[in-house]
DNA sequence: TTTTAAAGTTAGTCAAGGCTAAATTGCTAT
DNA sequence: ATAGCAATTTAGCCTTGACTAACTTTAAAA
């Protein structure tokens, strides 16, 4: 005791805040990896150049960020190779791809217009909490 | 004619991810002009100190994104004295108040705790395009 | 009026995530 | 077999947004 946690029941604005660049420094590898589930599963194999056209940059960055997940453990890859999801990235992709698709067909559901849901869902779902993402669920199933 | 937009009705990945930098690049600027505000309605006036603690940063940080916003012409400042928000800031804060808001309400009329609604509500926000912020208005108003 | 603490600034560092330009490698068609 | 194109990598640059450490200014206490 002796703090004001009793006169101010509200959390310190600073948690939210860090959660938020927390969320942040995450969202270009989910963004990757689900992107590399979804070429592997339609084209067989995750190449560099189909990240880049996708994605909208050039094959450098791509390159970059491969090296980045590389480095964190959700990826392998051998020089003018396609890239590997590890076991690790295989999870996030799947837990990203379920979470994408909530909160696309639950947008969709309360009306909004497909073109749209698909634009916002792609930010939205990096910043919907585990509570959040239930909420949807269970109002897409009623 | 002649491009395969008829072949290819939904729109290219690409852009879909172009925009989502694009939000990006806004959020900081618009979490600061809101939080200037609120600061300036709540206590008078915004100073550099309060923005930290509220944000979580250290001062430097705040001495950084303070002069990028005047340099972008959001508020104005002078050494050693508190932050003022221009008209153009004054315009962005009210309409990312207001949003932020609509944003936080519609979470929590769905069922989401405020708690959690508080931390989602500060990532979502700035993905919500005019359309989907309009059908959380819809449904909060039924 | 002087001292001191708080607030603000400056300088320098770092990682992420973009870019361009140039070099390298792999593949395919001749 | 090899020439040439497409894919990939490398090098070097930039901005944002974070940090620490050291310095300066302001304002309050003594
Ligand atoms: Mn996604
Ligand atoms: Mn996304
Ligand atoms: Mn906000
Ligand atoms: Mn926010």
């Amino acid at each position: 005791m002796g703090d004001d946690t009793r006169l101010n029941p509200r959390h310190n604005k600073a948690e939210v805040f860090a959660r938020l660049r927390d969320a942040h420094a995450r969202e270009v590898t989910e963004d990757y990896v689900e992107m590399i589930g979804d070429l592997i599963a339609e084209e067989g194999e995750a190449r560099s150049v189909a990240l880049a056209e996708r994605f909208g940059v050039t094959a450098a960055t791509v390159n970059n960020t491969i090296k980045r997940l590389e480095r964190d453990g959700y990826v392998t890859s051998r020089p003018y190779r396609s890239i590997f999801l590890t076991e690790k990235g295989e999870t996030l992709a799947k837990k990203c791809r379920e979470r994408h698709q909530i909160v696309y067909n639950y947008l969709v559901s309360i009306g909004v217009e497909p073109e749209v849901a698909e634009f916002d869902a792609e930010g939205i779902e990096h910043h919907v909490s585990e509570e959040t993402l239930r909420v949807f669920e269970l109002r897409l199933l009623s």
